[in-house]
DNA sequence: TATAGTGTACTATATAATGCATACAGAGGA
DNA sequence: TCCTCTGTATGCATTATATAGTACACTATA
């Protein structure tokens, strides 16, 4: 809905894995899950940096990988913004990258003894959270 | 099972997180789906050094921080072995780590420009096909 | 006893991450 | 224009991480 959604749900922990790595990873599920729409604006850096306590050049690092994996847009002088979905969602190419990882991910879950069907539910189900009816 | 399970199961990324992190995080994962047994032997600090080409000193930090959370145990001149389970793995940890398992691949789906929600209907599309030989 | 294999313990070096402070540059409104 | 907000860019200090190398302490076995 609004960018505070986003603020109030990331979860910064200390498990060794670094802040700006926390925080592109959170952000890019919460943009998953629907939290904010393409063209939305995107908290801004210092928003970020002053609620969530962490350095303006931390957010920056997560910023900019999110803009190199294009799902934020950032514009000097004016702000953040939800990019256009990657666009790959149509076509044939879409659906045998999709086969790819679920295969990987299905190996990946057999390995450490989760069932492949109980997680397709709980991806759905984390994925879907915020999705507007 | 042997200590081979645990040596090729171990895939190090590079995504910024820490190489004792993933170490840590990924061989929890395999003890808590039975890749070893308690009491059986841990592969040796070297052999992970060797095997995955990282230095001693950053395996000995995964398995200090493993002794520490009561994973394994180390004793000087033997070896490191598994830990009696912590009980608490087997009711609600079991479907922690399928939350946590669901939130990266929901991570990695978006950052691939795939949909979650299409991804799991393939994921249990797929499984079905593969569980039933 | 002697040897090999184990965990343990340092030094040293290099790079990355984080925080703090200080700016600079562009956009937009009063 | 002036002001404020934005992203962008430094410099500096501190801590964390990773690697390499060397050595020690302990265990088990030949």
């Amino acid at each position: 809905m609004h960018t505070e959604d986003i603020l109030n749900r990331i979860r910064l922990e200390n498990t060794g894995v670094p802040i700006y790595v926390q925080l592109r990873e959170q952000i890019l599920r919460l943009l998953g899950a629907g939290a904010l729409s393409p063209g939305d604006q995107m908290p801004t850096m210092r928003e970020v940096a002053v609620a969530l306590k962490v350095d303006l050049n931390t957010v920056r690092h997560a910023y900019d990988e999110l803009e190199r994996l294009g799902a934020i847009t950032l514009v000097r002088g004016r702000g953040s913004f939800v990019a256009e979905p990657p666009a790959a969602m149509n076509g044939r190419a879409a659906m045998a990258q999709t086969d790819t990882l679920a295969k990987q991910v299905i190996a990946t879950a057999l390995a450490m003894g989760v069932d492949p069907a109980t997680l397709a539910d709980r991806i759905t189900a984390l994925a879907g959270k915020e999705n507007k009816p």
